[in-house]
Order: structure tokens, then C-alpha cells, then sequence
DNA sequence: AACTGTCACTAGTACGTTCTAGTGGCTGGG
DNA sequence: CCCAGCCACTAGAACGTACTAGTGACAGTT
């Protein structure tokens, strides 16, 4: 408002203000502990920060002491699942109440840009999936310490989600008195490992009810993949689909349909996610719902045992259950809901 | 991997490996124009600077020059459409053709944590909507210089794509026959401002074409707005309807199925943004499609207008057309496409 | 009365970079 | 022979914070 070249506000501002020195206000805003400062001192340098608007300045901060409060999560290069967004908004809510701020990133093959750890400093950075062993060195090159999963440990242990979910898909679906499974892969090149995954548990679970293991059959929502897969799965006797999620789910409904089949009375198909697609899709896609909360909570939780000292969170029990809608129904028609 | 407690390496060890100064250094690793380095030392400093691998501190390089090469995307609470996704990378692209970072940020109501402008001092904040004054206070308050949409300017000129969009799909409409139109709102209050401007736009269409305004009324994938919506329609003779975005369409679509009604043979539905989900529903649905890679790169062209000494970008031509599936026909039942 | 200890602060430095203000050495014009 | 002017660098001062090492003042102990 004064003058033009308005200079931002430091904390040598607030003491002069004050009638302190900078070290107090640091004192003061930081609550360093092994301090002792007076009551009325501690007033004063609180009223003069809030009149000029102080709003200590983050780059200094972390030069000098070494660290953000900015926690990195990497997210690959696919599209974001439903479950992703909620559970993403939960950690960052719990990294906000420590004072730590989220952010997102997602690395792009062919970009010149420095990737954003090199920036920001983080105090934590989070991948979706383990990062490359390139990526870990130019991480511990920039002094980055605190990386999730932890790249030193060669086994990693799947997330509950992918581990519950395709479970709950094939005990539901066997529940209805199917017996012959299909399973549908989505086409997207990046989701492989994932797909394989969640198709190796759905197959765990027909082993253990003694039928055989699912058919597994690419399915997208364009092209000749879905006509074809529909037609194989009748020609194996597949009355029910396991897909990977509700989209997925989707291009199998919508290929059946096209195919002249009825869902559910000919064909079972149930998503996973549990998406507004899946409420909103013609029939309603019954599906898998994930504690994504806790889920969230207990990311936050693996950071803060990182960045700070606290103690490692207790794992997450992975709660996760059927929402049954019009997709499924039991082998004889009748509805599974 | 030599000692232990290692150190970062800083633009000192370079210098000190390439027997030079720190500020050669800087010189050569810079470009810094106005400067003369001989072939010779600009080749030892980069051969040392490989050698040691050499990443300049961010924070640093921000506090002394007062700028950090990132740009933060504010985006606004609500669902991330799809064609914001594709928006986004084709801008993240362009903004790392110069160095620049795109982060992009949601602000959450109840949190405790500093807006992400406060810790990152971006080079420029680009908000998908006008900031509010006390946001632009705060901003101006930390120094950022760069806001777009300028906070200074009254008028704001609507994107393309909302301008275009329903324009599109009320003529398309209006061009198979149908006289009597609906439109159809999303529930969720945040988006309410675009929703009314694109009912205008609609109705502007209308008006143009001497037919009566559109009967708006809102949808929701549960709850009983649907088939309420489908009932007053029917009532006003409504026999197509334009919907906010592809999600709405496929609602609109959900209720009008149960309520006995065949899309698109009794009602014809057009949605907008032209995501996966309209390819993917049954029926299929007509949608609009924006250039999101012309919208991308004009974001990129004004934020480095206003971060470098760019000249400001041509305005878009807001390129987009409709996409004719099987969700709209002729009003006398043939097919619109 | 001297010593120890706590309280409530302050002085001053370090973090790693950028960038201004030099500084010698050399060439060439007067 | 002197000085201007360029070349190829270097010294050193910021930037704003966090934090160590003090420093008086006073209370309590011996």
C-alpha cells in the first residue's frame, strides 16, 4: 500500500517491531524447546509478527536447516483410480495437521525438467510402486533420506487393497455358485504388473475352492478386444467376470451387452473400487470398496515415522468389502443382492 | 558410498576440483551472460561438475535470486475432469520445454497447513478460477508478482471452452430436429457458477433459434432428482437433453432407462468434455470435444509471458466439435449420426 | 563475599547460491 | 612509455532463517 518496491517482511522486521532481537522471534514463532522466554516478550513478538504479516520465508528455512516440511508423492504416469483421489485427500489432511504440506507428482518420459524431488527438498519422498534404482542414487545425491517404500529392502509387501480386494471378487462370485471364472485385463500397457497381480490372488482363491483358475482376457472399451473376449469366455463356460476395476468392468458389461447377453442373468461382472462409475453405470456395477481413510492415514503415518521420530504406524488391516449391485447375480438367475 | 556422513555437493567442491573459483563456476553451470570464460576452464568446470555430480540446492539458488523456476496450477475442489487431466500434461510439457516445474495444488477448506504459494514462492500462480481478494492479498504479501487470472483486471474473460462447448451441443441438438430442450445440472453445489454459465450459453442458442429456453433441472446418480427430472421433462415436452458433462449425461441416461424411456429413441442426450466414460457407457454418448492441447499450450504461453519477458501467446480459437454416438437421434427416431 | 546456576535474552555465523565490484594481465593507440 | 580498454577471471557481499555460544542480571548456596 506505502511504497511501490515494497520489500517482503522478515523476521528482523518483527524484531525490530518488537524490540527484540531476530534470534527471539525465531525463538518465539519456532517454540524452540530449551528456550525460556517471558511471557510479555512472547506477546509482543507474536502481536508484531501477526501486524506486519509475517510470513517466514520457506527457501531460507530449508537452507538453513536442511529440510522441507514437504512430503513428495510420486504417482506414475497412469490414469488416477477414484480410490487414489479420496485416499490422497485423507494423507493430506493428516500431513497437514504436522505442519507438513502434500505434493503430487507424476514424472513425464521425455520431459527436460528436472524431476520435482531435485527442487523441493523433501523430507519424504512416497512412490505408488518402488523407484528405480537410478532414481534412489539421484534421490541420495540430493541428500534425500527418507524414501517409501525403503529401496534397501528387497521384498516388498503388496498393499492390503490389491492384496484384499481380487479375494473378496472371487469368494463373492463363487458365493453365487459360479464356477467358472473369467478375469478382465484392462488395456493400458502401465497397469501390468498390477494386473497380473490382482489375477495371481483371484486365482488363489480357485485354487482353494477347487474349480479351475480364471480366464484371463483383454478388454477394451474400443476395438475388437471386447467382442472377442466375450465370445471365448462363452466358449469356455465363464458365467462370471472378475474385472481389474470398474471401468474395466464396464467394457466388459458394455461388449456383452453388444454381444446380445443379458447382465447379469447370462453374465456376471463385478468391478473394483467401488467408482461413482459403478453406482452410475447401466446395470450398477457391483464392486469392491476399499478403506481408503485408513489407508491414507496410514501413508501419512509411514512419512511422519520418516520425517520425524514418531514410531511406525500399525499396518492397516486392509478392510475392505462387496457392494452389491445389478451387475451380479447368482448362477441360476436369480439376484445376488 | 565412500564415507558415511556424506555431505551434498556444492558448487565450492566443484570449483575446488576444477581449481576455479565458486563464482566461475556459477558463470560457466548458468550461462551467465555479460560473462567471458575461455573454452578451457568451461570444459574443466563441466568435466568437474559430471565428475561430482553436481546438483545446485533449489532453496539456495530461490533465496538468493528470489525466484523459484516452478509454477503452481491452483486447482479448484471438485472432481478432476477428464479433460483437465490432458490440459495439465500438455502444459506440464510446454512449461518444461523452459525449465519451469508445474506443481499443481488443491487447496483444502479445514487445513491447518500454509497454502502451497507460501512454501514454494512459484514464479506464477495460475488459478483455474479468480482468487479472492484475501488470497491475492496473501500472494502479494509473500512477493509473487504473477497471478493469473490478473486479480487487477475487473472483467474476466470466460475460457473458450465454455463458451463454445454448449453452444455446440444446443445447436447439434437443435440441428436433428428437437425444439423443446433440457439441461441438465450436476448436484454438486462447487461447480454451481460454471453450471449457470453454461445454461446461459444454451439458452443464448435457443433464443437464437426462436425455440423456448432450455428446462434446466438437476440430476444426481442417486437419490430421487432423477427420475423427478425425467417426470418433469416428459411433462414439458422436453425431447433432448444437453448435459453439464459426460458424468450428468450418463445420469441423465441412467434415469431415463429406468423410468421405461429408450435412449436415444424417446430422448436424446449430449454431454460434454468427450472423457472415456462417454465412449464407454451404454448407449454410448454424443459428447463435446475441446482442443485440450491448444488450451494447454496457451496456459503455458501466458504463464511465461508474465514469469519470463515472453510475449503474450495468441488467444485459443477454442477448437472443439461434437463427437455423434449413439446417445442422440433425429427427433423422429432415425439415427443423428 | 564469592561462587554456582538459572533466566531471558543477544551477537553472530552458517546454509549454498547469485551477482556486483573489482583486479591483474595483456594489447594497441597516441 | 603511458593509459584506455578488453579479457578472464576472483573476492566478497547479500538473500532470510536457525541455532550455537555467549552475556549480563539476579537468586540461592556455602
Amino acid at each position: 500500500m506505502e511504497k511501490l518496491a515494497r520489500r517482503r517482511v522478515t523476521a528482523a522486521d518483527v524484531a525490530r517491531e518488537a524490540g527484540v532481537s531476530p534470534a527471539t522471534v525465531g525463538f518465539v514463532l519456532n517454540r524452540t524447546k530449551g528456550q525460556t522466554i517471558s511471557e510479555a516478550t512472547r506477546q509482543r513478538v507474536l502481536a508484531a509478527s501477526q501486524r506486519l504479516n509475517y510470513k517466514p520465508h520457506q527457501a531460507a528455512r530449508t537452507l538453513r536447516s536442511g529440510r522441507n516440511k514437504v512430503v513428495l508423492l510420486v504417482l506414475p504416469d497412469w490414469p488416477v483410480e477414484h480410490s487414489l483421489r479420496t485416499n490422497l485427500e485423507v494423507l493430506t489432511h493428516a500431513l497437514a495437521a504436522h505442519g507438513y504440506a502434500l505434493i503430487t507428482y507424476t514424472p513425464l518420459p521425455q520431459s527436460t525438467a528436472p524431476p520435482l524431488w531435485a527442487i523441493l527438498d523433501p523430507a519424504v519422498v512416497i512412490g505408488y510402486k518402488p523407484f528405480s534404482v537410478q532414481d534412489v542414487a539421484d534421490m541420495k545425491s540430493l541428500g534425500i533420506r527418507n524414501i517409501i517404500p525403503p529401496p534397501d529392502q528387497e521384498v516388498v509387501e503388496a498393499s492390503p487393497d490389491f492384496v484384499l480386494g481380487p479375494r473378496l471378487q472371487g469368494e463373492y462370485l463363487l458365493a453365487l455358485g459360479h464356477t467358472r471364472l473369467g478375469f478382465a485385463k484392462p488395456a493400458d500397457p502401465r497397469l501390468e504388473e498390477l494386473v497380473e497381480a490382482r489375477l495371481q490372488l483371484l486365482n488363489q482363491v480357485c485354487t482353494e475352492a477347487g474349480v479351475a483358475p480364471a480366464v484371463a482376457k483383454q478388454v477394451d472399451f474400443q476395438g475388437p478386444s471386447g467382442p472377442l473376449a466375450i465370445a471365448q469366455w462363452r466358449a469356455e463356460g465363464v458365467t462370471a467376470v472378475a474385472a481389474y476395476n470398474d471401468e474395466t468392468a464396464a467394457d466388459v458389461i458394455s461388449a456383452a451387452v453388444r454381444h446380445g447377453l443379458r447382465v447379469p442373468e447370462d453374465l456376471s461382472v463385478v468391478g473394483h473400487d467401488d467408482s461413482p462409475l459403478a453406482a452410475r453405470y447401466l446395470p450398477s456395477i457391483s464392486s469392491v470398496a476399499v478403506d481408503n481413510e485408513q489407508l491414507g492415514l496410514y501413508a501419512a503415518g509411514l512419512a511422519l515415522h520418516y520425517a520425524e521420530e514418531q514410531p511406525l504406524p500399525d499396518p492397516p488391516t486392509g478392510a475392505a468389502e462387496i457392494v452389491p449391485r445389478e451387475s451380479t447375480a447368482h448362477i441360476d438367475g436369480g439376484h445376488g443382492h
